[in-house]
DNA sequence: CTCCGTGCAAATGGTTTGCATCTTA
DNA sequence: TAAGATGCAAACCATTTGCACGGAG
């Protein structure tokens, strides 16, 4: 987690939002993980500590951590979103057929950011890079 | 259109795909789109020149045409889809407003993109570079 | 004449919404 | 105690599927 729990209380405090024990767990959970959980995933995950923990809560604190720009959602073609808590620029090496996602990062990836932001000449609010694979279970 | 209808004809056929009016219709706007249509757009579009068609006959031809990749399937955090008949490496320029995508393309992102590929070990399958941003329209 | 494509209707399933109850601050 | 959070149930809606009919080869 890139942010301490104390910083994510914080973090919700400041921008109005109240602390709760769901809350609190399922930002724990998204914000240090590696393995970008569906919804689902997560609410699995999450009722082995919190039996009564609803879908509906996951879904509303993945549209806290969207807004507070904590996480970013990645829409597959499957139509399902995977929860990324890696909100820098970086490659989403995605398996074509599992849509397992491993993040890759490198200077040229920030290099060639650069460039592109360069050459458009909007300002940028965000970015996607998906780069699709066949991971080492699947080929 | 980078294919020419008869070239597109020879793609089907030799893929033991039947022609019909529906398919070359939708397959002509498809390819020579520049907007990023949704099937819905796609499907009203037909509708003009072909009264009867249907939604599912929208579906199974983006499916072909996914499946001869001639089109790639854009996913977007609205759960609808865009189809984009530019398969070539480049940046879609999305509004994270309205949704509007618009192609980028330039030497200097092949070239990066291209170390960046050689530098995740993996073969690649294809690709999705996206930059969020908001248009002229809605800024 | 056979197989594939079309299109209607119904099903699917991830996500969202309405609302009553409970909790945080 | 007031504003916000939770979670059940129902709604939503883009997409998919089953199936009977029709057209391409």
């Amino acid at each position: 987690m890139i942010v301490t729990e104390d910083q994510l209380i914080s973090i919700l405090r400041d921008g109005g939002h109240k602390v709760t024990p769901q809350r609190l767990a399922i930002c724990n959970y998204v914000l240090s993980s590696k393995e970008h959980p569906t919804a689902e995933q997560i609410h699995s995950r999450m009722i082995e500590k919190h039996p009564t923990i609803s879908l509906t809560t996951i879904y509303h604190t993945l549209d806290l951590l969207k807004e507070l720009n904590l996480v970013h959602e990645l829409s597959l073609d499957d139509h399902t979103s995977r929860f990324d808590p890696n909100t820098s620029v970086h490659v989403n090496v995605i398996c074509q057929k599992c849509n397992k996602i491993q993040d890759f990062e490198s200077d040229s990836i920030d290099e060639l950011w650069a460039r592109i932001i360069d050459e458009i000449k909007t300002e940028p609010i965000g970015q996607r890079l998906d780069l699709y694979v066949l991971c080492d279970d699947c080929r």
